[in-house]
DNA sequence: ACAGATGGCTCGGAATCCGATATACCGGAG
DNA sequence: CTCCGGTATATCGGATTCCGAGCCATCTGT
């Protein structure tokens, strides 16, 4: 049984944040560069290089699009939206992720025991 | 308070991977790649290139050194170990993921929830 | 007037990825 | 006996990705 988001994984750090930044609200690049530094509190920080770099990635294999909301005040701004792939592919690599940390963990915890 | 091991997150999947099948047990350059195919059940493929520079990266950073476990049947193998860096530097990767899967999971949960 | 935040985006050098390739030994199938 | 695949180490170089410097514009506070 091949699963239409593996060919995705792993993804990358900055592509991983925007996901994470975007499952929440629809935001603006800008919005996803603020987010995505709160939600890490100041640990990863996302430079507009990378941000648009990736958003194109994710815009190109159908895991974001831009969304019509049409804000008065700034027309400037230009919101992305995950799609429901996105959200797939997001919820897979978590899912992976959970994997790892488990394994850490068990062999983080085994290794302390193996002294005895 | 800077942590110390701050500085060289987030590591690429590959270093992650690198880490954690060491920290099971001393294990060399093919033996790596193996153990990293099974823990990700051959999701997650280290070829050597990939290998080979980030095994190079973590021991001129001092997260792995080579032991000298010496294997009469077979001088060609190197083993290579986690360093007590290593495994500092893992344990807050892995504290990082944590923090990370803990606010995919409310923020998808949330985006369902909202629709009510 | 100026600095700094908000907001958008491009560019190009640096870093990283990673498969192809090379070497070498071993065991088994043909 | 020969060839092939697995074990084992390692390099090479093209492709990809990273990511800050910089450019533009607007608005707000000093």
């Amino acid at each position: 049984m091949i699963n239409e988001t593996d060919q995705f994984l792993p993804l990358s750090a900055a592509s991983l944040h925007i996901l994470l930044a975007l499952a929440g609200e629809d935001l603006h690049g800008y919005g996803i560069m603020l987010e995505a530094a709160r939600q890490s509190k100041g640990r990863y920080k996302l430079g507009p290089g990378t941000l648009y770099d990736n958003l194109k990635k994710l815009l190109s294999a159908g895991m974001v699009e831009e969304s019509r909301r049409t804000v008065e005040d700034d027309p400037r701004r230009r919101y992305y939206r995950l799609t429901g792939l996105g959200r797939r592919v997001l919820g897979a690599e978590i899912a992976r992720l959970e994997g790892v940390v488990r394994a850490a963990k068990t062999a983080l915890a085994g290794a302390k025991l193996r002294r005895a």
